[in-house]
DNA sequence: AACTCGGGGAT
DNA sequence: ATCCCAGAGTT
C-alpha cells in the first residue's frame, strides 16, 4: 500500500488549489457539517444546495430542527429522497438536545451513536468539524484508493471497505484529517469519476496510480452487479371536490413513509370508488406517470374524478391549491399529475 | 449478507 | 437503459 503513503502531500496540495466553494465549508460548525452530511448521503452536491439553504434559513440551530413540526420538517425535505434521513435527523437533533445538553458531541464514537449517523457521516464529521484522525469512506474514496492502490477487491462488501478504512488510518495526515477526507472525496467527485471516464490528466495521483499506469481504470474498482428493479403497475386516483384534491398519507413505515399522495392501488378500476365510498359525478383520463426509484418502477394510469360530495374515508383531506403547495409533503412520484391538480383546484381561505 | 429506502444527472 | 451519487437501518 505505498501509494497511500505517498498521496497525502500531491493530494492537500491539489485539493488547496481545486477545492470548490460550497455552502457548508464557510462556516463548518458541527451542525453545518452533520446536515450537510445527511443531506449528501447518496446524493449529489447539486441536487443538495438549495435544501440546504433553505433548511439552514428555516432551522439554524439543533435547537430548532429538535423542537420544528414533523409535518413542517417534511415539507423541507420534499424532494430530497430517502425520507427516514429526515426523520432521523430531528431524532438525532433530540439525542444532542436531551443527551450532550445541546452541545453536539465532538468523539468519533458519540457521533455514530447519533440517529441516521453511520461509520462514513460520523467519520466525515469528526474530522471536518473537531479535526478528529478517522477516515469517513464513501464511494468516492472506495474508487479513488481502488485505483490508486490496485485494489481488485469488491467494494460492495464490508470487509473491503473495513480494509481500506485500515489503510486510510494508517497513512492520513493526522495533523488536517478534515481537508485530506475531504481531498479525496473532492478527487472522486471532479476527477476520479465512474464508468470508466476519469481525467487522469487532471490527477495529482497520476505519476503513482496503478490504475492509471495499467490502464484499468475502466476495470477498477470491482463491484458486484446490483439485482433488477420490479414494475408495478398503478391506478392513481385524482379525486376532486369544490376546488378540492383528495390526498391520503402513506403508512408510517416503508416506502415514502408518512407523505401524502393521491389516492392509488395496483390496477385498479371506477370500482374502486364504491369501496371508499365516493360517488363519481363525472370521469376522465388524468393521464399517465412513470417515476423509477432504486428497486421498483412505478407504471401509473390516472383517473380524473368529480366526486359528487365531500365524503371522504377516515384520515383523508382535501387539499385546495395553497396546501397542496405549501403545507402536504408530496413524493416527487406524483409530480406529472401536479399540473392537472393544480388546474382543478382553488384557492380558498381556508389552509 | 441481503434488502429497503428517492431522485436525478451523466453517459 | 445503466450507473451511481459525501450511506444507514433493518432483517
Amino acid at each position: 500500500m505505498k501509494e497511500l503513503e505517498i498521496l497525502p502531500i500531491p493530494l492537500i496540495q491539489w485539493y488547496h488549489e481545486n477545492a470548490r466553494v460550497l455552502p457548508w465549508r464557510s462556516d463548518p460548525t458541527p451542525y453545518h457539517v452533520w446536515l450537510s452530511e445527511i443531506m449528501l448521503q447518496q446524493t449529489r452536491v447539486a441536487a443538495v444546495l438549495d435544501y440546504y439553504r433553505r433548511f439552514l434559513e428555516e432551522l439554524p440551530t439543533v435547537a430548532d430542527l429538535a423542537a420544528v413540526e414533523e409535518e413542517r420538517l417534511m415539507k423541507l425535505w420534499q424532494g430530497l429522497g430517502y425520507y427516514n434521513r429526515a426523520r432521523n435527523l430531528q431524532k438525532a437533533a433530540r439525542q444532542v438536545m436531551e443527551t450532550y445538553g445541546g452541545v453536539f458531541p465532538g468523539t468519533y464514537e458519540e457521533i455514530l451513536s447519533l440517529a441516521g449517523v453511520g461509520d462514513y457521516t460520523a467519520g466525515a464529521i469528526a474530522s471536518i468539524a473537531f479535526g478528529v484522525p478517522v477516515p469517513a469512506v464513501d464511494g468516492n474514496v472506495l474508487r479513488v484508493v481502488c485505483r490508486i492502490t490496485g485494489d481488485e477487491g469488491d467494494i460492495t462488501r464490508p470487509d473491503t471497505k473495513n480494509r481500506i478504512r485500515k489503510a486510510l488510518l494508517d497513512t492520513m495526515p493526522k495533523a488536517f484529517p478534515g481537508d485530506y477526507n475531504q481531498a479525496l472525496m473532492e478527487l472522486g467527485a471532479t476527477v476520479c469519476l465512474p464508468n470508466g471516464a476519469p481525467l487522469c490528466e487532471k490527477c495529482p495521483a497520476r505519476a503513482f496510480c496503478v490504475a492509471h499506469i495499467t490502464e484499468q481504470t475502466g476495470r477498477l474498482p470491482v463491484k458486484a452487479p446490483k439485482k433488477a428493479r420490479r414494475v408495478e403497475k398503478r391506478t392513481v386516483f385524482l379525486i376532486f371536490h369544490e376546488g378540492k384534491v383528495a390526498l391520503r398519507q402513506r403508512p408510517k413505515k416503508g416506502l415514502l413513509a408518512g407523505l401524502w399522495e393521491y389516492p392509488n392501488e395496483p390496477e385498479a378500476d371506477v370500482g374502486q370508488l364504491a369501496e371508499w365510498g365516493i360517488t363519481p359525478l363525472c370521469l376522465d383520463h388524468g393521464g399517465t406517470g412513470k417515476h423509477i426509484f432504486t428497486h421498483i418502477e412505478w407504471h401509473m394510469s390516472a383517473l380524473a374524478v368529480e366526486a359528487a360530495d365531500g365524503h371522504l374515508p377516515d384520515g383523508w383531506v382535501w387539499a385546495d391549491r395553497r396546501a397542496l403547495q405549501e403545507r402536504y409533503a408530496l413524493p416527487n412520484a406524483f409530480q406529472s399529475f401536479m399540473g392537472l391538480a393544480l388546474d382543478r383546484t382553488e384557492e380558498t381561505s381556508e389552509f
